[in-house]
DNA sequence: GTTTATGCAAATCATTTGCATACGT
DNA sequence: ACGTATGCAAATGATTTGCATAAAC
């Protein structure tokens, strides 16, 4: 995890103007580890400053996106995609009923393609979603069975 | 792949009626291993048939994937989630540029969590996708560095 | 002082919903 | 005949855009 400093030590190295906004919206994802939506950064952000506009938190995510120290998260089923600002090479594990998204720290090192399997691409990195039920929807699901 | 008749007796099965619609997706769906967003199977079906709206596109798609039989793929970047017949354990190869994607048809059998990595999670399967920039996008970038 | 960011409102795009009609079984 | 699927139009929800004002450098 990045700290405070180091994400805004890379807007100023990118020339990109450090706001009161900028600066609340890095405080929240900093200390939010639970791959946010926008909505939920958006939401954070309203209770500090309830001023800004959801546009300048799009804006600040993409921003951020570009500069490489968040990464986007996707989450088929619920709308709108997640945001994680753990840069490190790290895996997800994502309940396919409630959503509910773990990161797994561990690192996959033996995963690489044959560069026949890469077809010519530059490959940067790769990611492991393991797809599995969390153990609160086993049971909501065991007890929806009962009740058949 | 899957073919078509054994979508078709898939949909016998579950009850579902056989539609031309459902057919004439099914059979595009067969044919197109490029992970179509839900647009561009609409295009494709209103060529042939010029009255299917997209209501029956969602429609069927939504079903085919509750059955098992369709898989969405995410394609972050890009609006529009996409599809995939390809119902077998298989990974991915993203261009982050132009978001063309590749399957990676091998296995990777050594990706297993260890219980407490799982955190009693019931896995089901992984899913693994390398993100990188493929050939044509490597010279796009380069003439376009070369251009500043 | 210059450049960039903000916030508002309107526009856009993907997807969903309600419902009357048409069709497959 | 029955029950489901279709297609339309309207609703929704997330995201983007244009632009005048305000703030950071």
């Amino acid at each position: 995890m990045e700290s405070l400093e180091t994400l805004l030590s890379v807007l100023r190295q990118n020339h990109l103007k450090i706001t009161p906004q900028r600066r609340l919206i890095l405080e929240i994802l900093v200390d939010d580890a639970s791959h946010p939506t926008v909505d939920q950064v958006y939401q954070q952000v309203i209770t500090v400053m309830p001023n800004v506009s959801r546009t300048t938190v799009y804006n600040t995510l993409h921003e951020l996106v570009a500069l490489g120290v968040l990464i986007e998260v996707q989450d088929m089923g619920a709308g709108g995609g997640r945001y994680d600002t753990n840069a490190s090479q790290h895996h997800h594990l994502l309940c396919t009923h409630c959503h509910t998204l773990l990161d797994i720290e561990r690192d996959f090192p033996e995963l690489e393609l044959t560069p026949v399997e890469a077809c010519g691409y530059r490959i940067a990195r790769h990611q492991v979603t393991f797809y599995g039920v969390c153990p609160c929807c086993q049971q909501a699901l065991a007890s929806q069975e009962e009740s058949i």
